[in-house]
DNA sequence: ATATATTATGTAACCGGTAACACATTTTGT
DNA sequence: ACAAAATGTGTTACCGGTTACATAATATAT
């Protein structure tokens, strides 16, 4: 492989020069430029980013930390952050924390053996002194971690109030939440919201906590139609959790949304897929993740960070789960 | 940061030796072992990456190449390939070519500047020669890009000859092929299955070329509909093709499997999620992924290859968007 | 007992860059 | 015109490992 020295030589030149011409850095003259430009193309040089890396301890990789990449909301976290990532000439690692802190944390440590330039990390599980005390800068995606970790998230409270509300003022009375599992922030907050929504209202709505594996889920919501069968409003707390529930919603014959109204949250592409298609409190998810990538490069590359809670507004998007005419 | 120095200082030791012991090559005593054990102990040692890396000029970074993570196809094989990778100590680049020459060459290049120890090619716009030039360890993954590149893959004519003829034993006689883009292998190979299937019995079913892209495909699939109301089956070229064309039938109030029937083809999880849930020719997508890995990592490792091509079985997942009653 | 093989360890060059420092040359200010 | 500032370039140590080579200490063979 042609390395710096080649391109030096060939240019007349020494390393130093060379390696400020590529650097944008320092002093190199018009006529030396050329010559290196010169050289560069005619031995199709290229800089190892490992020597880079090692010398200045940095790299242009970036970790993006998810739970699961089978899970359809990380998918579209994961592509923006590429592209981002890439736009800015850096490199994205995936890595499935399977939200094991054992297996984030090996992950964490294994990455900063390669100088990782810095985290996203959309997972919650661990204890927030251990990404504080990281030494790389850090992006919180989707989750709040501490105020001082710089955070792109949604706010859920809100979000869920308003799916609420819709499913409501939408003529349905007797609501179901279906809640994420216990202890995750997200799905606290959303669980806030609804009730709040419901709060005002006077109502008790039924709350089923699941995880969000669509089977057991689809399991606890059939049994909990199938005792309550007046519920004619489902809230979920994700869209995978809305499209089990009008998976059962068809199993059972109930019909959507004449029966049966369902609001979903996340806003994924397979909730335009399903029939009818669903009607959720959509994040954008592409702004998300390119958002946090932009915070984090800015970080990295040593730029004042002015903003460093970014909240992006969910919007409630009404497709066909919910009844249209009554909204008014 | 601790560097291998440091260790060799507290252990007594020159650095060689305890580069000896780290990589388990050359001699090293008992009682050098016990000392360095213990100085990484003692110092929370943990060696660089980057320079090793620098030094033997491979790294332990895997580059994923895929068209689109959101496509619903690859986190699984992502997942898969993650797994296994992680297993071994590597980490996985994930990289979204978009079916762009551009892009995808760039990202080799990118990815060949930091040593990096294989690639796993997910994509198949390149010519072949292009991939057989690359000097690192390469590895198809549901594609087969030429014979001399070990590969993992599906059956795909196999595959769609059974799906098809599942259709038509099972009482459907006008057929619609939705095939995937033209010039992809794979949609060609099921294409050609289907056909197999279908010229054995003499029929003359309607074939429609789309994009795997949902609203551009659901699309033409209802234009296709609407001229051609006879059409009682239909084979997609994938599983979201098959969920396009359920949705279409939803909306134009066929009913499935009852007048409509549905095979789809790859087998990932969404089709579990939709009503009816998705009969589709089911590739073992984590299998294949970690196939890829395996493979990939022990050309890596240097071990003799003895199956450079590795063809999963397609087999056929019967659900609800065929009819079961007259399967016999 | 001596030659030879095996085991054990250290020195130093190397991987391919970066950048501090030194030095030379040109430009600018007064 | 002369000092000071700006510009241009080279030498070399360093990042943190690996490994070829040299050397020393044991173990084994004859």
């Amino acid at each position: 492989m042609v390395n710096i020295k080649d391109v030096a030589k060939v240019a007349n030149l020494s390393v130093a020069t060379v390696s400020r011409y590529l650097n944008q850095n320092g002093y190199v003259s018009k006529k030396s430029s050329e010559r290196i430009e010169q050289a560069i193309l005619e031995l199709d040089y290229k800089p190892s980013s490992v020597a880079r890396s090692l010398s200045k301890k940095q790299s242009n990789i970036i970790g993006l930390i998810v739970p699961d990449i089978k899970n359809p909301y990380f998918p579209e976290l994961a592509r923006a952050v590429e592209d981002m990532a890439w736009s800015y000439g850096y490199t994205v690692v995936l890595c499935n924390s399977d939200d094991q802190v054992e297996k984030e944390l090996s992950y964490i440590e294994r990455l900063s053996q390669t100088y990782v330039a810095g985290l996203i990390v959309a997972t919650s599980l661990l204890d927030p002194s251990v990404y504080m005390s990281i030494s790389t800068p850090i992006v919180a995606l989707d989750r709040i971690i501490d105020v001082t970790v710089p955070t792109v998230a949604t706010d859920n409270e809100k979000g869920a109030r308003i799916g609420a509300e819709y499913l409501l003022t939408n003529g349905a009375g007797n609501l179901l939440c279906i809640r994420g599992p216990q202890g995750l922030k997200t799905a606290d907050d959303r669980l806030t919201g609804f009730l709040k929504a419901t709060d005002k209202r006077g109502l008790e709505p039924i709350v089923i906590t699941t995880s969000f594996d669509f089977k057991v889920a689809a399991e606890a919501i059939e049994q909990t139609l199938a005792v309550n069968p007046k519920i004619d409003g489902i809230f979920a707390s994700s869209d995978t959790l809305a499209i089990a529930a009008l998976h059962i919603a068809h199993k059972l014959g109930k019909r959507v949304p004449e029966e049966l109204q369902i609001v979903g949250f996340d806003g994924i592409a397979l909730g335009e897929m399903v029939s009818p298609p669903l009607t959720t409190v959509g994040q954008d998810l592409y702004k998300m993740g390119a958002a946090a990538a932009t915070m984090l490069i800015e970080q990295i590359e040593g730029k004042e960070i002015i903003q460093t809670v970014l909240n992006i507004n969910p919007q409630l998007i009404v497709r066909g789960t919910t009844r249209k005419e009554a909204a008014k």
